[in-house]
DNA sequence: ATAAGGCTTCCAGTCACTGGAAGGTCAAGC
DNA sequence: GCTTGACCTTCCAGTGACTGGAAGCCTTAT
């Protein structure tokens, strides 16, 4: 199977494959002519990867997610341990990003947004509250 | 003012404020001895930076921003929907981090996190649902 | 034989910093 | 006057996870 199909199967770019390739998350064979062979292994190793990442993982944690899935005799403590912490990470930012929301709303809708220079917005981010 | 006093005022890392004068957001004078003398209106700009920043803005949305607020002719409507498209963006992105929250979520519930192999997060991950 | 398209590698750029090295400056204490 | 330590300076490199693009080989069809 060439790149481009597996890229299609997939759904991961080919440029993101071979940079996987390049950081060591798979390491498909090659062909006599230089060109990437892929197995079946590498594309289920591919669509894991583009599972964990969809979720937010980080390619170190994908790394240490992919091992324990080869791994017969892993504890499921180790990867439920590690869900949860990027699960805290997430659910952290989630609150980080809603505060902003929460502000910059209340921001957006006091200000008239007219042709006047008026505005709270700026107001508000040049307060000198230090 | 040195650079040390205005990180502390600013709470911005004094190798954040350099950073922001070499992308050309302030332009403090120098001392005879080479060293940045901060004015007070380059410390309210940096304070300016740091509230839009902590508000999700882009370096380049505040350079805009900086340049609206400097000009006191500005319509309040080009602040209000810059302000408005990066508060769709944040939006966009709580919704994504919510839905890897709660995938997330229910596959730690689902998981025992004992020492025994069976886990279905690895489980869903490597499911070929290609 | 040639043209189109796919494959390869390598280099550079993204964003907003952050760390660290090498070296100049300043104030205090001896 | 000298040293010490805390400042300040610049410059270079690295972060994460790709992404774009150039240059050049390989394959397939005409």
């Amino acid at each position: 199977m060439n790149i481009s199909e597996v890229a299609t199967r997939t759904r991961l770019p080919a440029k993101t494959i071979r940079y996987y390739e390049e950081i060591g998350l798979i390491a498909p064979p090659r062909d006599v002519n230089g060109y990437r062979a892929f197995r079946e292994t590498d594309m289920h190793k591919l669509a894991f990867l583009g599972r964990a990442r969809a979720l937010g993982f980080t390619i170190e944690d994908c790394r240490t997610l992919l091992a324990l899935w080869e791994d017969q005799g892993r504890a499921s403590a180790d990867v439920r341990s590690l869900a949860q912490d990027h699960l805290g990470r997430i659910e952290a930012k989630i609150t980080d990003l809603e505060e902003m929301r929460d502000t910059l709303s209340s921001l957006v809708h006091a200000c008239a947004g007219d042709d006047r220079p008026d505005c709270p917005i700026l107001k508000s981010l040049g307060d000198a509250t230090l």
